[in-house]
DNA sequence: GTGAAAGCGCTAACAT
DNA sequence: ATGTTAGCGCTTTCAC
């Protein structure tokens, strides 16, 4: 049932050795030769053993992403990303999610993937911030890319960056020109650092405006639904209240717009909220989030060609190099221009 | 560095069979020697290679999960679950997202997993219901397991069960009992075989209640936001509305509570809504909803389970029958006692 | 431009 | 209870 190299090699009347050359594009066969392989892999409807390849090559065709839990949302669509690159060149993609709060990081990469012959490894935040996986990958020399680290780590690993405290800035921007003037904002969890980029990025926002900080108004969260709630709670109780809530993500704001609504106040009219991610919870509660688009497929499927690629030109000089990926900011029906009463 | 099982034998001083022996928990071995060959495995760090192991042997350790996009709830906990599996077992997941509504699945599994070796699958709905996908399995011998299937497809696949008309009874039975004799239902995908069975359930808890149906309370949808939008409007905006909306899933709750409020009508003083899932969105939304609950996590575990457990006992006649998990009706604030004004 | 031979690190079948 | 010998299906030298 199952042909072999041998089949197809037999078939097309060649070697073995020149079937594995057409199949792996290498240069020194002819076209006709070529052509006659190829035909012989389709009669046959051969596909090449990934063990075999593995284990006498160097290339395992398959990728490892390794990840936490921070948002479903976050992970389904990167993992999205990186499957389609990977179905793109015969690549697979296997997940491991890790459980970064508790420390429990399975051991090391090593006791994580065992002795499965990765030839990649996607790290996403915030696990690509441990120093500790990613020494480990160093020291295996299995080959990885950070999404959104930040922390340097020195290590010369590519990194697909978005750039969180630009976006905060835009965002906090945004709400000042829209009359805001006192702003309240909840931060996320502090073992991302995305938390202290964001809040770096409002406070920036802020201080170029020439605005005072109270330091009653940044209060601080976990990016969990419960924390917008309390967020909000701290920030909309005192005998003065802001105008607008910038949460740290959008299940925050989601918190801040609940008790809001729970507090009498109606969004936007008395008090304006945006939150950051985009997440689908972003556009099903009412008034729908503004809050920051981040091409989170995209990065996945970054991630994952740039493995690839290294993996596919083995010997030379590897070049990959940081990748950019643009944010934007999307305007809903929670802000609006601010309204004293 | 990396140390073969060569390696463990002679430090052992035992051949490598016996060190294969010892590996994979076979008899015949001298609880003596096996202490031996442990103690060189700790002491080289050593671990077998999966592509040696899956090319000699007919195990791969490698398990993949073929799912569509429902809802990214979904997936991830079944990820999760299926992942502890497997790593309780030293296996590893693979997964293979296919787009089922377009029916682009890529062409076969065959040619969706190409060559690569899984000891099983794990078919996810929309999935399992696939006769393409399915039988294609069979015919490639790669075992499966079903998770919520709806039909037959005559296949002997072990299947994990939720039983979802039962649980749609209970929960209509839950709105009756609340005083509710006017209630509108809101149905998912018709792909999705759960929306007819989610409606079946409905339907018979009304009549067993000897609660006439009309049919115009029951509207399409198809799980998303924006068809419980719409599923509410068409509800709603009659001469008579229903006292209580039972929506084939949370999201389409959510959308019908936004339009409820929307149309100036309180949840859920004026009109109960219930959806169905339990979702994250489910408690982020306000009033929370009363909804669901599936043991999604765990019938992940227990499909890996069942795959690994298969794999080990390779030879033996094996039967894994089909498993059923439990729902429960989760109370929150999004119904209450009917209210006629 | 093409092929022969030698493994990759394991498990399986058959000794002993 | 333990060891020996073959491969599994490929990629890699290195010849030709």
């Amino acid at each position: 049932m199952k042909s072999t190299i041998t089949d197809v090699a037999s078939r097309a009347g060649v070697s073995i050795k020149t079937v594995s050359r057409v199949l792996n594009d290498e240069p020194n066969v002819t076209e006709k030769t070529r052509k006659k392989v190829r035909d012989a892999v389709k009669a046959l409807k051969y596909r090449p053993n990934f063990s075999a390849r593995s284990l006498a090559g160097s290339r395992s065709y398959l990728l490892a992403m390794v990840y936490d839990n921070p948002s479903v949302e976050y992970i389904t669509h990167m993992q999205k990303g990186a499957t389609a690159a990977c179905r793109e060149h015969g690549y697979h993609l296997v997940v491991e999610p890790v459980d970064w709060d508790t420390g429990d990081l399975t051991g090391d990469i090593e006791m994580l993937l065992g002795r499965l012959p990765v030839d990649g490894v996607i790290l996403t935040p915030p696990i690509c911030d441990s120093r500790r996986i990613v020494s480990a990958l160093e020291k295996a020399r299995i080959p990885m890319v950070r999404i959104c680290p930040r922390n340097p780590l020195m290590t010369s690993a590519p990194s697909i960056n978005m750039d969180d405290a630009a976006a905060a800035y835009d965002m906090t921007r945004y709400l000042i020109d829209a009359g805001h003037t006192d702003i309240g904002f909840i931060r996320g969890a502090s073992s991302h650092e995305s938390s202290h980029l964001r809040e770096q990025g409002f406070r920036k926002a802020l201080k170029d405006a020439d605005l005072e900080l109270d330091p009653a108004r940044i209060v601080d969260g976990d990016y969990t639904f419960e924390a917008g709630l309390a967020g909000a709670e701290l920030l909309l109780s005192g005998y003065t209240r802001p105008t607008a809530i910038f949460a740290g993500n959008d299940d925050m704001a989601a918190g801040a717009i609940s008790r809001a609504g729970a507090l009498g106040l109606s969004v936007p009219e008395d008090l304006s909220v945006c939150g950051f991610d985009n997440t689908a919870l972003a556009s099903m509660i009412f008034p729908p989030l503004t809050t920051v688009s981040q091409p989170i497929t995209d990065a996945g499927r970054r991630a994952a060609h740039l493995l690839i690629d290294r993996a596919s030109k083995s010997g030379t000089a590897e070049l990959p190099q940081d990748i950019a990926v643009e944010y934007e900011i999307v305007i809903r029906g929670s802000t609006g221009t601010v309204n004293r009463g």
